[in-house]
DNA sequence: TAGAGATAGTTGACGATTGAACTAAACAGC
DNA sequence: GCTGTTTAGTTCAATCGTCAACTATCTCTA
């Protein structure tokens, strides 16, 4: 955002697009939240922090790449995975490569977690946003947030 | 989210464009909150409130509207609202037509606040969002969000 | 090879959101 | 007109996220 922005208000029909994306996501995400936490007792964040480790090489990852990867704030990471390694589902171990870094490892019992929770999600996900748009919709959808998160990466 | 339902998985696109969302809504949130919290000193969720209070006759709603045109819990409207009137913006009033209900009155300060954020606002929005997105790319976002908001609807 | 600055991560305090329990008023059926 | 049930809103406690301060390590340059 610069001095040189001048755009102004949005016509009504970009309005309505706004507030359904506003009310679709909030309502969204309370609900895939929820889901998550009443089938699993985990949380949205702890989900795709399991989902993250299960896919890197090793089931581990440094906190900073969990951090971008997630685009939360590096003390939310620190606190989300806190959690998670109180609930047996992750351990901590220094970097070996470099001696300020911590890897956070997936354990077996997280592996379990996350084996238990992915298909109501998965369902969640679909039932709730993926299936009730076209796949053209869907793709405009990756579009569109795809620019915004480049848009917004960490170096902006 | 039913018996019956028992698709898998997301495609390979599927969960690109899945995870270009997640990742670019929470950027844009979190960019959006912070400029206005920096800009004008109020949340996204207060400067909602602020919006539809200023686009109702007489400038007042119920709680409860509040709530439900946010998506919002009761009690999450109940803080927020409190907020806004400790900061001025807003004053509660008894409902007349309902004892149990209460109104929530836009203030000649509250509509200066929201005079004064609402450019800046609107700027982000258009800058992170609505401008890198193509017309019909960004009528699909509102399509799709429309369908999850109508699907999660409060009586779901 | 110092020393300055940048980077990784944690901590603690504070603010915001949630969910359950609660009060009070409205409504429905008899 | 009672009585039981819904609905509106608030309150409290607990959880979660943010921000600023802090330690430790790494990197770059002279």
């Amino acid at each position: 955002m610069n001095d040189t922005m001048t755009a102004r208000w949005l016509d009504s029909d970009q309005q309505a697009h706004w507030r359904a994306f506003l009310s679709g996501t909030t309502r969204l995400f309370e609900r895939l939240d929820r889901q998550l936490r009443e089938r699993s007792g985990i949380s949205l964040a702890e989900y795709e922090i399991l989902v993250r480790l299960s896919e890197a090489p090793g089931q581990h990852l440094r906190m900073a790449e969990l951090a971008s990867s997630l685009a939360h704030s590096r003390s939310r990471i620190t606190h989300t995975v806190a959690r998670l390694e109180a609930a047996g589902a992750v351990i901590r171990q220094a970097c070996p490569s470099d001696g300020r870094g911590v890897l956070a490892l997936l354990t077996d019992g997280g592996m379990r977690m996350l084996v238990d929770a992915a298909p109501g999600h998965v369902d969640a996900v679909r039932g709730y946003l993926v299936d009730v748009a076209s796949p053209a919709d869907f793709e405009a959808v990756g579009r569109v947030f795809g620019a915004t998160a480049d848009l917004l990466a960490d170096d902006s």
